[in-house]
RNA sequence: GGCCCCUUGGUCAAGCGGUUAAGACGUCACCCUCUCAAGGUGAAAUCAUGGGUUCGAUUCCCGUAGGGGUCACCA
């Protein structure tokens, strides 16, 4: 028996990968144009991490007119959950991150499909098949068991643990053997032949980490498992050979085994892609960092952002920032250009993982709800409203006076910028509405803190100097004379210049009123929350 | 442990042989201001370490230390 011959045993099935050399046709797509991917197994939990690698693979295949795919990794059946892909996908579209090309629904889009893995069985056999032909691949009957002997065996000895060369058990058995054994129905498994001398170094050109020399690769790696579906590794190079991608996008976790990979694409006859290993985001663990964490941080979960109520927008942001530090600069520059005009390069990305910094980010969201109208406010945090807080949905039914409320130093030059995610808003407004100022206590006054002063204050304003029909002006000039009249100095200059000469100033005063009216000393502007409320109101109030 | 990568203020970072070592977040101070959020001005704060190379090293080379990643029939 020959090596065809055995190939022919193992996948009987199998087509010639001239079928699907012929079916997927290189892409037509001008100079330059990026295709890549977003390769996700479907666990149910998208990562931070996954969502920047998305981001970024999205905007370089907009920027060169290329193409942005997703394709489901689920050759691990038992890490997969229901509807896993489908969450990712929500998510993406969420983010306006949506892929020209995927899978939704069990249903294809694009032209080089399937898009998950595990529906794509037949097209890695006959790879696998071509590769035992050629001698390039073998069955290997090795148990787990003789697996971890072997590795014993290598601790022992002091010498690198795997599979590979005067190790292997499988390698060098006769075909006939195999054969048979196929025959008697042992299970097994393909591994690679691989002829890499890891005394040798390959040299590798990484578009983020720069040169980078590693050794060969001499593993034999397992190529298709047990229950006929492949490892990564092999799927990767099929896969991405098929699907045109000209530059992988990754994260770095996946540095080292591109001598691998590399060594895969060659034997296989294929053209490597580029690749761009990613930075992983960090985060401070006690003396050292570590990448964040799907179970120790719930920051790691694009879910996370949701919750809080952060903007996509921001988190966008924020994660563009991470990727090229220019950002910043450039939004600097170009306040409200969309991001979209930005011009990203993968060769300025960093290569050592970024701390997380919670802290930016909501300065970033920040800076991007401050430039929302009084319109986007309220249908953003309406919308956030109605899935994580009834009592603030509730508050924002009455959309006019909600829009007056939010509006508030809205839309000027110099907008207001205190909310930074959605879930400040109640506390932000939540005096605004009757129900909840009733059930303000503690009433904190500042500097003046005499209740008779305060009553006589209050009762002295709203009977002789407040006039709902007032302009600002106006209505600041009274604020003085009430000052005046209480022996507070008029100007605030005017008391540091002479403090010994008044009680205080008209920001005591108007302070008390604030305090009143309002139950806190720290409010946007007074003369707009006074309009808003309107006298009648008011009049309840104190 | 082997292999690979990394190391500029508290954090993100610019820098690419000669700089007063940018900028942003944070911190502090002051200014502005009816309070707050902003905004303005300013301050403190960084080249891990030891050797080279060089007229000159944050920058180039080597060592050391520290950090990170990876060594599956997981991706």
């Amino acid at each position: 028996m020959d090596s065809k011959e055995l190939a022919n045993l193992i996948f009987p099935d199998a087509k010639d990968v001239s079928y699907y050399e012929e079916k997927y046709k290189a892409r037509e797509l001008p100079e330059g144009a990026i295709v890549t991917r977003f390769a996700p197994s479907p666990t149910g939990f998208v990562h931070i991490g996954g969502l920047y690698q998305a981001e970024i693979a999205r905007k370089l295949a907009n920027q060169t007119n290329g193409v942005f795919f997703v394709r489901i990794e689920d050759t691990d059946q038992k890490r997969e959950i229901e509807d896993g892909a489908n969450q990712i996908i929500e998510a993406l579209k969420d983010y306006d991150l949506m892929p020209d090309e995927t899978i939704i629904d069990g249903k294809d889009i694009g032209e080089y499909g399937p898009y998950k893995q595990s529906l794509r069985k037949d097209i890695y056999q006959a790879y696998a098949k071509s590769l035992i032909e050629k001698g390039m691949a073998y069955p290997c009957f090795c148990t787990p068991e003789t697996l971890n002997a072997i590795r014993e065996d290598q601790e022992k000895a002091k010498e690198r643990t795997g599979y590979y060369g005067k190790w292997t058990k499988c390698r060098n058995m006769p075909i006939d053997m195999a054969a048979d054994k196929i025959k008697n129905g042992e299970s097994y498994i393909v591994r690679l032949k691989s002829p890499g001398n890891p005394d040798k170094k390959i040299k590798h050109r990484d578009v983020i980490k720069g040169n980078v020399d590693m050794p060969e690769n001499d593993q034999d790696i397992v190529i298709i498992k047990s229950d006929g579906l492949p490892t990564y590794h092999f799927a990767h190079a099929v896969d991405d050979h098929l699907m045109g991608t000209t530059h992988v996008i990754r994260g770095d976790e996946w540095l080292p085994s591109v001598p691998l990979h590399l060594q895969l694409f060659y034997m296989l006859g294929f053209k490597a892609p580029k690749y761009a290993h990613i930075a992983p985001m960090m985060k401070v663990d006690g003396e050292g960092k570590r990448k964040l964490s799907k179970r120790k941080d719930p920051e790691a979960a694009v879910s996370y952002y949701t919750e809080e109520g952060i903007p996509k927008q921001a988190v966008k942001e924020y994660l563009m920032n991470i990727a090229n530090s220019n950002f910043e600069i450039w939004r600097k520059q170009n306040p409200d250009k969309a991001m979209e005009e930005f011009d990203l390069q993968l060769n300025k990305m960093g290569v050592s993982g970024a701390l997380f910094d919670m802290v930016k980010m909501l300065d970033v969201s920040k800076n991007v709800i401050s430039k929302f109208s009084a319109e986007e406010v309220y249908n953003e945090s309406y919308k956030w409203a109605e899935s994580y807080d009834a009592e603030l949905k509730e508050m924002l039914e009455d959309k006019e006076y909600a829009l007056k409320v939010l509006g508030i130093e809205r839309g000027n030059v110099k907008p207001r910028k205190d909310i930074a995610k959605w879930s400040d808003v109640k506390d932000s407004i939540y005096y605004m509405y009757d129900d909840k100022f009733a059930k303000t206590e503690n009433f904190e006054y500042q500097k003046i803190n005499d209740e008779a002063e305060i009553n006589s204050i209050v009762k002295e304003y709203f009977d002789k100097y407040y006039n709902e029909e007032d302009d600002k002006e106006t209505w600041f000039n009274k604020m003085k004379d009430l000052a005046e009249a209480f022996g507070y100095a008029r100007e605030v200059k005017e008391f540091k210049a002479n403090p010994e000469a008044y009680k205080g100033h008209v920001g005591d005063i108007s302070t008390v009123i604030r305090v009143k009216v309002t139950g806190r000393c720290n409010t946007p502007d007074l003369y707009e929350i006074l309009k808003i409320l309107g006298k009648e109101r008011i009049m309840k109030r104190v």
